[in-house]
DNA sequence: CGGATGCTTGAAGCTGCTCAAGTGAAGTGG
DNA sequence: CCACTTCACTTGAGCAGCTTCAAGCATCCG
């Protein structure tokens, strides 16, 4: 929403903690609640874990480092997500997460987590369907795998572009909040390929892009090319 | 481990039920548990599902239809896995869940979900570490994105071993219970491409494939193929 | 200004997909 | 009992999309 547009990174501020390569808790803890400065993180893969948190704002990128040492990206958390559910099963965190700008959290109580079980308002009834919505993320985005790079980078852009819709900020112009870099591991390509993806779009009218600033310019146009079957699955006559 | 070895479908009897492609519910009840036989659903997605269920014996295929009508396998359920675990959220299932053979289910109480919670036998607790183990299992096969052809094949195959292991069954001589085009499915393959991998890692000597009777002649080799990284994500100057 | 970082663009190669044909086994009907 | 159909798997050929490597550009920072 701000004109400043800085190339290196997405946040606008905050530079001075960027080489700061973590040190695990340059956070100020207030009341239980606690501030996750950018590049910080939140806890990592392995972590001992005591309770899920409800992310109150910034952005979280939560992901693992594969066996090759690559990294995957599960997922990123906005406001009012939950993350961290796997304290509800086990002592140690499953995944990384780290902070993309200034991000504040505060405790989710498991203290008595069957009392209330119920109570669509209690802390337990939420994390159950915060990890029941993990899951069903995960199963979109299982089905996303067959879908082309320009179908992958449209549906990311108009699930964002919803998103910011319903917490009441312009659905069609908006900051993305990672890196190409992130989206890339996320969307399971190649930076290079999902720049490619974003220039094609461009291209064609549909976005325009100022590094991390996208304006919707044809959502119509976006869902579109969602929807449309890749080339190589059409029978053999068409053009395209 | 009985040698009749019949094409068109893994399993080996119950031909009777072939083309009857549903009329969902020609089950038996016994009790609240229910016979579910080959090509059967236990449920579609969408149908009012009131309880999850745990698999005594068989194996199920869950899956989605997408929005292009393709079909997206999303597991194989067998004997000790509970299933649905989307009742405790919702009232609606969520995919459809399919017999891959005469299966054998028994449902799992929520009566009083919240008293037992820390009883770690309760059904509730279960119930709760199933949502949990469904999301690492998701998460484990976004890493499969990433993996080529072969990988894909080998760690199925490994882990397939590793459950019979753990099962007290042979862990290198089995019968996969469902048809390639399931499997390719799952693996996010086109048939042809698994068929391939089959062949490939059997000219190499790593499997003995009789359609559905499985031979692991080499583990070491097959996680070799699994550890192995891509030749195309390989410095340039290697023989592969 | 020079170094660092990240994004973009170009060129070439490989993997997996589609299309198409062939094989083997089981069930069907005369 | 044997053609004939059906179904699933296999194999081959050709193509296209994505990845990798490499270079160029823009921005920020010291």
């Amino acid at each position: 929403m701000i004109a400043i547009s800085p190339r290196p990174v997405p946040a606008r501020s905050d530079t001075r903690f960027h080489r700061q390569r973590d040190g695990r808790c340059r956070t100020s803890d207030i009341g239980g609640a606690r501030i996750v400065r950018r590049e910080q993180h939140l806890h990592r893969a392995g972590d001992p874990i005591d309770h899920p948190w409800l992310v109150v704002a910034g952005t979280f990128k939560s992901y693992l480092l594969k066996t090759d040492g690559d990294e995957q990206v599960l997922d990123f958390h906005t406001p009012g997500d939950i993350i961290g559910v796997e304290a509800m099963v086990q002592e140690n965190a499953q995944c990384s997460i780290v902070a993309l700008d200034t991000c504040n959290v505060r405790p989710l109580s498991m203290d008595d987590p069957a009392a209330d079980f119920e109570d669509p308002e209690s802390d337990t009834r939420k994390i159950i369907e915060a990890m029941y919505g993990e899951t069903m993320r995960l199963m979109q985005r299982l089905q996303m795998i067959s879908d082309s790079t320009e179908q992958r980078l449209a549906r990311y852009l108009l699930e964002f572009s919803e998103v910011q819709r319903r917490r009441g900020l312009k659905p069609c112009e908006f900051r993305l909040p990672m890196r190409r870099r992130d989206l890339a591991l996320y969307l399971n390509l190649a930076t290079e390929t999902l720049s490619r993806a974003f220039t094609r779009l461009r291209n064609r009218g549909l976005l325009a892009v100022d590094n991390y600033e996208i304006r919707i310019l044809d959502a119509e146009g976006l869902r579109a090319v969602v929807e449309q079957r890749r080339a190589q699955d059409l029978p053999r006559f068409a053009s395209s």
